[in-house]
This record gives structure tokens, C-alpha cells and sequence, in this order.
RNA sequence: GGGCUCGUGGUCUAGCGGUUAUGACGUCUGCCUUACACGCAGGAGGCCGAGAGUUCGAAUCUCUCCGAGCCCACCA
């Protein structure tokens, strides 16, 4: 045992908390470099950290746990031996940044000079960005700071434009105008994954439609009055028996008087609405298909700036699309043929970030192919272990329904695509990968020559930037330095472990396996871990809209990141959604009290050298005995990262076992009341054994009480450079005493609170035959009389 | 409509075929016991969602139903 303690002491407070964790924040600032080893014996475990998005306050509880998860896996990697590659990132990239700068400064991003709105987000994300590494390094979060990478360097994105340009060279890009997914409050094109549903209160609005051929009427009902003249057809389904009559013969819109054919198909509905339904491009998604089915012509009758056009006729030009709605209904009662109209609620498609309906919008867009990598992917799955089964499912159904990605946004905040176009003919033109390329503000690389008809002048820079999951998606090659450093290359891919939430699998966790997939033909990891998410105290999720997110900072103020952390390891099982709850991360802090007060007696009645197992007494044989067996458990807990079951186990142990039972038992001799030299040392040593066997245990999941406790008994270095604890005790008769022990000391004190005797007072009680080895402590700690 | 989870004392949670169901928080009672009153000890509180089946035996396996949550796909 080393015995020269550093000048660190246990905290003089009667509680742990904060002030006890910031003294050991410090000293890992200044003594303890968690870096990745190079060169090492060790086994390599290369983690691809999700890189925090910086869209500013509150942050969210479920964050700040979840990267407590993924820093209690990589100290519990280190414990069991593995040279650990711990990288953090910052995401920077986007449309919330853009948002956000827009906000701080009240400005509009298209109408700030390009330049200029980028220089203004880079300054707000640099604030935003310090705030945040505050607020991981106050979890504990042993990641390499030193190397923190940013996804909109020049470097990084230059990865990213250059694994692009290998993909266009490989033929797995392609530029499509198709109904993309438009979102005018953001002005870009959104891809699938990006979309969420809501019900919204909706009017269904009945039209009475005149035939051409004659003066019957049909009704059709439609929540998008506004795009009717986008209208190519009107579907009835052929077994409407009220309908299908009317199969075959054409309709005269209102309003615009044209003709357009009544057509029988399947997916009109007979029970909803009037079961007739214009097909207008594009109202949803089921148009896009039926325009494609049925060839029809499409009219595009709404701008980028989501404003009619004026093919809607003078008075609906330039309206944006709810006004819209409202005048063509007024406009329509005019012409007496609303039938009538229905609230409904609508499933309408709105973008996830800005939360506005989307509208499909025929645009050019850059798309990457993913059937053929899907079918690969696939093929490698069972490759792809899941800490959390059930997980699996989720990536596999979402594979099945994923179309190719749409890569490019209307944005300023990105990477920008690194092409240009000749002036002459269009033709695009791709520069070598391996450098950073801004081609809205210069121009191609000297030398550069259109494909197509040999110009060599007056090229015009893409303006776009990519999709954000184009930079996130290859986090994986950047920090294992892909093309880079071949060494480290190959040491650290594929990495180990891909910790991340629950809702971007469909986005970073499919999008980084098939880009890594396709340029490294292997998939980027060997394991994930989905975490799930963390709830407010009802259950309901948080959302900055409700205004029930819990922000993380008072509440590591309050409790310490400790205690915060052994709540979020000891809450749910692995994967599972947890509910936030303070009174259970005070009972977390009361735990940690109790350990801090466990080691403030340990050092109270000192600790000895190291005494051989056999001159131990029997009662500290047993909890020794049941210490390896606990760590046995845990290690087994361990090699699964099950901090979940490691956590409860320690505390049971610490608490119900060692501190309820074993320390009452031999607090006496501890102290030295007791002429035996022998078996007073016996008792401190293993007190002080158990102790620090304890703290190496607890050390992933509460890292601060773990080394200041540690470095004020044990050692001058931090319990961080510590491998797991192995006893090599192996006395098993010993683990059959716990019960009994537990159970005789639990009977004296029901006794004596039934005589209405104080713990300390005298009892005549007779000790179990199975008990006498432990006899002498049990009269010293129940004050028994020996009959 | 399809799929995936999940229903265990007031709350949360473990157990997932075998003696009186785990632990935490809360609650009640008593107690300043040479670490800790943010403590110690003791107690109350559960037909393990409902029903049926498999089995010598089910919280645990199967089916049906009820309920909750999440995801996906159509609703004009």
C-alpha cells in the first residue's frame, strides 16, 4: 500500500457535493492526461463520441446523462485494460446555428451578406461551444479536450468534400429533380428522416365539381383547397359503388374551368371523405407517386419562397400558402360550390427543426445512391453487435424504407459542395478531394477545364452546402485519422463502440454506416450502444416547446456530477428511457455521503501494511470473500458495460453488507478496544482493503469521490491509472455465512428494540454453532452476554 | 393499418421456470449507537395488468384481451 497521501484530504463538509469535486476537477486538469497511447501493448478501444450540437440553452438532462454513459464505458475500458481512444467533438454545421445567429442578432441569413452571417455564427458557436465544454468537463467526462475536433474546420470539412468527390467518382452520386421535401422557413430541401408527423387541426373542405358532359355534380373533399390548379386528375376507387360510375369522364375545376379526367385507382378511399380526391402536385406524398403513375403533367404552383404563383390566377399570386387556403375558400363560397366543411385533424408532415409544414417541391438536388450500400449493409449487419438488442430492429426497419438521400440544402451554414459549373455548358466540374473548397467565393483550382467542351473559363460555384449528417456521418474516419495516419488508421478502425441516442438512428447511425461502408468496405464500428432517453418526471418527453426541459447545470450545482452520474447509471436498466426525478438523485448524493463517510472512519482508525490472507481473523476473511465475489460481478457487469447492474450491485454491497453489517462487527476492534495486536490490524487492513477495492470499483461511474477519496488514503496518482481489482481469495465456505450473519444481526436488534434496549446495552442472547467463528466480534458489537 | 417495446407495493426498479418476489425513494415507529440524524434499527404496504393454456410447478413460457409508450406507412 502506498502511504504518502498526496496533500489531498477528504472534504471536511458533512455531505459530498460540488466544492468536494471541483478540487479534484483541478487536479485532473493538472496532473492526468487520458490519451491514447501510442505505442501500446494494449488491446485498442476507439469510441466514436457523438459530437454535441451547439444550438444553445437549456441543455437537457438527457444529454448531459447520456454522455455520462458513454464516459462511464470508457473508464470502465480502461479499468479492464484497454488503451482508450476517447475522442469530443463539436457539431457546428447547420440550421439551428443559423437560426440562432439569426435570433442573437435579429437578422435574416439570406439577406446578410454571406460572408458576413458566417463570421457572426462561428462567433456565436464559439461562445455556445465553451459553454458546453464547461458543462462536459464538470460531468467528469474523460475525453481528449486537447484534440477537440470541430465539424466545420477546414480540415474536417475537407474530409468531408473530399470522401464527397469519392463518392461522385465512384458513381454513387447523382443530381435528380424530383418533389424534394421543402421546408420555406428554412429554405432548403430536407431529406425523409428529417420530417416529423402531427396531428393538426385541418379544414376538410367538400367542392362540388360539374362534369364536362353533362350537369351532374361530383363532390371531392380536400384539406388543399389552395392547389387547385395544380389539379391534373380526380381519383375515384373502382369498387365505390356510389362512384365508379363516374370512372372514365372529366370534371371542370371551379374557379379555373378546366378539364381534368375522373380515373379509377386503388388508393382512393372510399370511407374517407366524399371518396373522391384530386391529385394535385403536389399535395403529399401519394400524389408524387400517382403523378408518376398516371404520367400526368405537373404544375408547380408554389414558389421557393412558398407564395402561389401566377398561374393561381391574379388573386391568389404572391399569397403564401395558409392566406392562401383562406381567400380560395372565400372565393369558392362565392362561386356556391363548397358543398361544405369538416374540422378534421390532419396528419400533417412538418420539419423537424423549425416545426412549419413541409410542401414537395420539384427541385435539382445532389443525391446519394443507397440501395446498393443498403444491400450491403445488410450483408455486414450480423457483424454488428447491439449492447442494447432490441435496438437492432430499429436500423433494419428503417433500411427497408429509406430512398436515396438528398445531400444538398439551400443553407449558409455548411460544408459547401465542391463543384462548379461551366459557364458555357453546365457541365459540372469535381476538384481533387484533400483540400477545403468554397466555391461560393473562389473560383476552381488553376488549371481547371470543363469535361464536356474544353472551356476553362467563367465557372460558377455551387452555392449549396451539404446536408449536416454529410459532416457527421464520417466522424468515425476523422478521428481515426483516415488517409491521414495510416498507424493510428489501423490500430483504431473499425472503432469499437458507437455510443448514441435513440432517435438518429435512422440518421447518423445509418447514414455513418453506409458512407463508411462505401469508402472503407468495412463497417465503422463493432458495437452500439443506443441510449435511451430521458424523460421529465411524468414520463413525457422534453421538449424546449413545453418547456419541460430540466437543465443539467443547477442540478450538478446542487448535487455534484457525481451523484448525478450514479443516478443516471443506477436508474434504468441499459437502453431503457428514464424518467428525471431529483429525489432520486438526492438519494444518489446520500449514497455518496455515506461512502465519504465510510472512508472518513476508515482513515480515523488508520490503516496497516498488508497482512497475509491466512493471519487474517474470520470476520474479515468473510468480507473479503464476498468482496471478490462482488467484484466478480461487477467485472462480469463490466465486460458487458452494464453500468446499470454494476451500479446497483456496488451499492447494495457498500451499503447493506459492508457498512451495515461487516463495520459494526469490527468497529470495536478497529478502534482498539482489544489487547490482540494481531486482530486489531487485521481488522483495519481489511477495512482499509475493502475500502479501496471499492472505490476502483465506483471509480467509472463516480469518478470524483472515487480519486479524492483515493488519493487521500491510497496514493499521490489518480485511481484512474488503476487496473481491476482481483483478490485471488477463494474461501467460498465463508460466502455461506452472509446470510446468517445478516440474519442473527438483524434478530439481536429486533430483540433489543422489543425489550426497549439501546444498541449498546447488555443482551443475553446465544450465538448460532454455525456462528462461533465469528463469535468475539459479535459479542463485541452487540454487547452480548456470553452465557 | 404494420412493427417494436413495456405493464412487478404510493413512485421507480431488479428478477425472466423452482423454497416466504430484489433494491431504491417515499411513508410509519423507535433511537444522538466513539464514520455518517443526508444516519441507525424496526414495521406497514404486492392476488407480479386481466383471462386462458403449457408444466409436478409461472411474475418468468404460449395465446387472447386491456392499457401505456415509441417508430414506420397511407388519410385526399
Amino acid at each position: 500500500m502506498e502511504t504518502s497521501p498526496t496533500k489531498m484530504q477528504l472534504p471536511s463538509d458533512k455531505t459530498w457535493n460540488r466544492s468536494a469535486e471541483s478540487e479534484i476537477e483541478k487536479f485532473w486538469d493538472e496532473n492526468v492526461k487520458l490519451k491514447f497511447e501510442s505505442p501500446s501493448t494494449k488491446p485498442s478501444f476507439a469510441i466514436d463520441t457523438p459530437p454535441p450540437y451547439t444550438s444553445g440553452k437549456p441543455w437537457h438532462v438527457g444529454a448531459a446523462a447520456h454522455y455520462s454513459h458513454i464516459d462511464m464505458i470508457a473508464r470502465i475500458a480502461r479499468l479492464l485494460g484497454y488503451n482508450v481512444l476517447f475522442p469530443v467533438g463539436m457539431d457546428r454545421n447547420g440550421i439551428p446555428i443559423e437560426r440562432y445567429t439569426e435570433k442573437k442578432y435579429n437578422i435574416s441569413m439570406k439577406r446578410t451578406e454571406r460572408g458576413k452571417f458566417l463570421e457572426l455564427a462561428k462567433g456565436a458557436l464559439d461562445e455556445l461551444e465553451a459553454e458546453m465544454i464547461g458543462i462536459l468537463k464538470s460531468l467528469g467526462l474523460s475525453a481528449d479536450f486537447q484534440n477537440l475536433y470541430r465539424t466545420d474546420s477546414e480540415k474536417y470539412r475537407a474530409l468531408t468534400q473530399s470522401t464527397f468527390i469519392e463518392e461522385w467518382k465512384r458513381g454513387n452520386v447523382y443530381i435528380g429533380t424530383r418533389p424534394s421535401n421543402y421546408c420555406y422557413a428554412c429554405g432548403t430541401t430536407i431529406a425523409d428522416a428529417e420530417i416529423e408527423y402531427e396531428d393538426l387541426p385541418s379544414k376538410l373542405v367538400y367542392l362540388k365539381f360539374r362534369l364536362s358532359e353533362s350537369d351532374t355534380r361530383i363532390i371531392v373533399a380536400t384539406t388543399r383547397p389552395e392547389l387547385l390548379s395544380a389539379c391534373s386528375a380526380i381519383i375515384v376507387n373502382p369498387k365505390d359503388e356510389r362512384l365508379n360510375s363516374f370512372i372514365g369522364k372529366n370534371a371542370v375545376i371551379p374557379l379555373y374551368l378546366r378539364e381534368v379526367p375522373i380515373i379509377g385507382h386503388e388508393s382512393a378511399r372510399a370511407d374517407f371523405g366524399s371518396g373522391a380526391v384530386m391529385v394535385c402536385s403536389y399535395g403529399d406524398y401519394n400524389d408524387v407517386l400517382l403523378f408518376k403513375e398516371l404520367k400526368l403533367k405537373e404544375r408547380i404552383i408554389i414558389d421557393q419562397n412558398g407564395r402561389l404563383t401566377k398561374d393561381t390566377g391574379e388573386e391568389l399570386t404572391g399569397l403564401p400558402v395558409g392566406e392562401a387556403r383562406k381567400k380560395v375558400i372565400a372565393l369558392l363560397q362565392e362561386q356556391d360550390v363548397v358543398d361544405k366543411i369538416e374540422d378534421i385533424k390532419h396528419r400533417t408532415p412538418l420539419c423537424e427543426r423549425s416545426k412549419t409544414p413541409i410542401e414537395l417541391l420539384p427541385l435539382e438536388e445532389y443525391y446519394l445512391k443507397t440501395a446498393d450500400l443498403k444491400a450491403r449493409l445488410a450483408d455486414q449487419l450480423r457483424e454488428l453487435t447491439f449492447l442494447t438488442s432490441k435496438h437492432k430492429q430499429i436500423l433494419i426497419d428503417w433500411m427497408e424504407t429509406a430512398l436515396d438521400w438528398p445531400i444538398s440544402r439551400r443553407r449558409f451554414y455548411g460544408t459547401e459542395i465542391p463543384v462548379w459549373y461551366c459557364g458555357k455548358c453546365g457541365e459540372p466540374i469535381i476538384p481533387e478531394g484533400g483540400k477545403y473548397y468554397v466555391p461560393w467565393r473562389d473560383p476552381p483550382p488553376a488549371g481547371s477545364k470543363c469535361i464536356a467542351c474544353g472551356n476553362s473559363e467563367n465557372f460558377i460555384g455551387d452555392i449549396r452546402t451539404f446536408d449536416t449528417w454529410m459532416d457527421s456521418s464520417v466522424s468515425a474516419l476523422f478521428v481515426t485519422k483516415y488517409k491521414e495516419d495510416d498507424v493510428l488508421y489501423a490500430k483504431t478502425y473499425p472503432m469499437m463502440l458507437r455510443p448514441q441516442g435513440v432517435e438518429i438512428v435512422r440518421t447518423w447511425l445509418f447514414y455513418s454506416a453506409i458512407r463508411c461502408l462505401s469508402l472503407t468496405d468495412q463497417l465503422p464500428w463493432k458495437n452500439i450502444f443506443i441510449d435511451g432517453h430521458g424523460l421529465d418526471e411524468h414520463g413525457e418527453k422534453m421538449s424546449k416547446s413545453k418547456g419541460n426541459v430540466v437543465d443539467p447545470i443547477p442540478i450538478i450545482e446542487k448535487y455534484g456530477a457525481d451523484a448525478f452520474r450514479f443516478w443516471a447509471a443506477s436508474e434504468s436498466s441499459m437502453g431503457s428511457n428514464y424518467l428525471f426525478s431529483e429525489i432520486k438523485i438526492s438519494g444518489a448524493e446520500k449514497f455518496l455521503t455515506k461512502v465519504l463517510n465510510i472512508a472518513k472512519f476508515v482513515k480515523e482508525v488508520g490503516y496497516t501494511d498488508k497482512i497475509a490472507y491466512g493471519e487474517l481473523t474470520p470476520t474479515d476473511k468473510w468480507i473479503l470473500n464476498e468482496l471478490n465475489r462482488l467484484n466478480e460481478k461487477v467485472e462480469e457487469a463490466y465486460r458487458r458495460f452494464d453500468f446499470f447492474a454494476a451500479s446497483n450491485m456496488i451499492r447494495d454491497f457498500t451499503w447493506n453488507v459492508f457498512a451495515s453489517n461487516y463495520i459494526e462487527m469490527v468497529k470495536n476492534r478497529a478502534y482498539g478496544n482489544n489487547n490482540k495486536e494481531r486482530e486489531v490490524k487485521s481488522a483495519r487492513y481489511t477495512l482499509s482493503e475493502t475500502l479501496r477495492n471499492l472505490m476502483i470499483l465506483l471509480s467509472p461511474i463516480s469518478p470524483f469521490i472515487s480519486d479524492r477519496i483515493w488519493l487521500s488514503l491510497y496514493s499521490k496518482d489518480s485511481i484512474h491509472a488503476r487496473e481491476f481489482p482481483h483478490l485471488k481469495v477463494s474461501d467460498s465456505k465463508y460466502l455461506e455465512s452472509t446470510e446468517r450473519l445478516i440474519e442473527f444481526n438483524s434478530m439481536v436488534w429486533r430483540e433489543k428494540r422489543k425489550n426497549k434496549l439501546s444498541l449498546r446495552d447488555k443482551i443475553t442472547i446465544s450465538i448460532p454453532e454455525e456462528l462461533r467463528e465469528f463469535k468475539s466480534d459479535l459479542i463485541a458489537m452487540h454487547n452480548i452476554n456470553a452465557p
